[in-house]
DNA sequence: CTCTGTGAAGTCATTCACAGCG
DNA sequence: CGCTGTGAATGACTTCACAGAG
């Protein structure tokens, strides 16, 4: 345990490890040790104890972690044990299916509000969960009352800055951008990019390429059996 | 000019810089210096030069890069001259979105087709575009008909392996990935996962932890004047 | 004897700094 | 001169490898 600053990618793996963690749960599985835990989700072990080794000794020499007490951790370190509340400015295709995307649940999200400038939109609710649309002026008074901590940003690119603005006047400290700029933020605000334009572009050079993506990882074939589980007719929603 | 390999994130930077040449373009500008595009865009010289340097030399020395050469360049790079076609497994909230989202249009995607196995939803179109939901055990035809060349996950976890068995026995070779998990591929097969539990997850880290972000004083207003463009009535969509 | 926690080594990425071209 | 292209220096992240706890 020590207290440097800790980086990103060891905080998106964390999320990765407790997944897993729920997956060895509801499995029944008690006990695991950061090798048979990398085996089995193509991970590093060195690097499962690295990270767990910031927060705390949550390991027992010669036997491994308890799956359950781990999980119980890594859910306080990554703040999941108290539930956040969401509100996505922008009530578009994206805005609305975020809204009644229900992923989010699991991790003690909840979408609460949607924000937009269009009249047509503006009073109405959004999907089975029936978010609201408020007007985007009344972000500030909205985020109050609604106790939202959580922004996502879902609209077009030349608007997100004024709207990245809006919600940090107001407040929230967290946001999640999909529009494909890079915002100036506030310090003590944490901006999250999910740019879709950039992955597709990467993928589109990847195609041009087809001997580069031969060439690298090949652990990769190992792990690929599993494909003998059947229990088809389950592919939709979401 | 090298023949290295080239890293993702040098690729995902290529897509950038490209995006940022185009607001370039059309602000009228025809030449530009590496320092010039750094100082406008956060970026570092040395990185945007390295980057391009993989790829050829396609700057003046004394003078800079032309915006529109080097717009060609990129795009060529990055294989966007030729038109991609995407079908998007999974006609959900967030699969039904993404084939309305034309954002993609922009890099020269086009959504052709959804799956599903849901008997309500296969036969029907969706959007102004009208996208066909086709069976998800046509995947293997309409692959090949409709000549996609990249697919989108966009099913429940449990069942994207299973989704991704499916496109890559398509030949499918580019697949964008929004399941939380890490899915097992075949060599030659290009996945990029867009996990949104993730980036929540990571949110909640830190907002658990205001002190990391807002180390410095909390008050200064870092590079934030940029809000004066008055141009409201526009947050909307997309 | 097994498996954690961790310094040390190794690998990969970014930034510096400057020779040399236009 | 100014700016590119690039080796060399620095920094960040990952993996190795092992002392020592249980």
């Amino acid at each position: 345990m020590k207290s440097e600053k800790i980086s990103e990618l060891t905080t998106n793996r964390l999320s990765v490890y407790l997944r897993c963690l729920n997956l060895l749960a509801s499995a029944g599985i008690k006990t695991i040790s950061s090798q048979a835990l990398a085996d089995q989700f193509n991970l590093n072990s060195a690097q499962i104890r690295k990270d767990l080794a910031y927060f705390g000794e949550f390991g027992v020499r010669g036997v491994g972690y308890a799956v359950d007490d781990l999980r119980r951790h890594l859910t306080q370190i990554l703040g999941l044990d108290s539930a956040h509340r969401v509100g996505i400015v922008g009530a578009g295709n994206l805005g609305t299916a975020l809204a009644n995307y229900n992923g989010f649940l699991a991790s003690n999200f909840a979408v609460v509000a949607l924000f937009d400038n269009d009249r047509e939109k503006i009073g109405r609710t959004v999907g089975e969960a029936g978010v609201m649309v408020h007007d985007v002026r009344k972000v500030a008074r909205v985020v109050h009352d609604e106790k939202i901590d959580v922004a996502v940003i879902a609209v077009p690119a030349r608007v997100a800055q004024r709207a990245l603005n809006v919600v940090m006047s107001a407040g929230v400290r967290a946001v999640l951008n999909f529009a494909p700029v890079r915002l100036h933020t506030r310090l003590g605000v944490k901006v999250k990019n999910v740019d879709l334009t950039i992955s597709l572009e990467s993928l589109s050079y990847y195609l041009a390429r087809p001997q580069i993506t031969c060439v690298t990882n090949p652990r990769s074939i190992l792990p690929y059996e599993e494909i003998t589980q059947r229990e088809e007719h389950e592919l939709s929603s979401k």
